[in-house]
DNA sequence: GCCGATTCGATTGAATTCAATTAAATTATA
DNA sequence: TATAATTTAATTGAATTCAATCGAATCGGC
């Protein structure tokens, strides 16, 4: 025991967690790509079925991006016609972004992707709780 | 409760642990800026300190990144006078990486943030044994 | 109305991240 | 020994990710 332990990787809680939301987030990708959609975008969409209006700020509020993130993304998501963005008319300043009718329709083709994935992870139901709620704690938001 | 329940962003284990991954790497960025190391080359500094010398598939193997990810890490490592590369004799296709002296001192710079950063996680003592045993178990290896 | 502060989105630049491909070297097999 | 298969890095290209900055619009106090 030195004091250099605390450098090492199996000391650390940071890193499984990076780990471990790249390696879900690739398990994604197969799944998505069927929807020609990226993990972002998809939870993207996610918001957008949602909410069917609402503005860019809200989006990063709710996913915890930035500007730098989102605006590509949702340009992305328009250029498809998923979503349209246009300005409010009561604040220049605020992006709207409304979901399409085929926005809404790709809904029904996502709609088997959560229990498909739930199939690769190696958690039991009391334990996919157990980490939800830690990562939720984790996130200062409860 | 209807069937697009599913794609609700709350009811999503993946998207927690997406943001609190990025959430705490964030956390990692000020007290990393003034080793002048990313999140990515602190991690794999760590494999450094621990291994003294090692190949490069090794280190992706430990840090589950591949050649894409690593080569331009190793490269800025080296070229920062903390890691030196070069090919095995035995073997021209292995890249061994051997940490520097000067690498090895950085350790003693480094050897503070683990416990600065415990201070900023919001986590009892048991709640962070117990994420980190999901963690690993959700990357399958316990 | 006027001016400074704030808000919101976009832009830029650096670093990841990974799938897919390529190239070189080694190993296994006929 | 030839040839095929495998292993290991590197490269390429597309998409994130975020800090820092900018510009436009709005808001607040006077």
């Amino acid at each position: 025991m030195d004091k250099y332990d605390v450098l090492k990787l199996d000391n650390q809680l940071c890193f499984p967690l990076y780990a471990a939301s790249r390696e879900v987030v690739k398990k994604y990708h197969p799944l998505l790509s069927r929807l020609d959609l990226t993990y972002t975008q998809y939870i993207t969409m996610m918001v957008m079925w949602e909410r069917r209006e609402i503005s860019a700020k809200e989006i990063g509020e709710r996913l915890l991006l930035d500007s730098g993130t989102l605006t590509p993304v949702l340009r992305s998501l328009e250029k498809k016609g998923l979503i349209t963005r246009k300005r409010a008319d009561s604040d220049e300043r605020v992006l709207l972004c409304t979901v399409t009718p085929a926005g809404m329709e790709l809904r029904e083709q996502a709609v088997g992707i959560p229990t498909e994935l739930a199939g690769c992870v190696a958690l039991s139901p009391e334990e996919a709780r157990s980490l939800y709620h830690l990562l939720y704690k984790l996130l200062g938001r409860e």
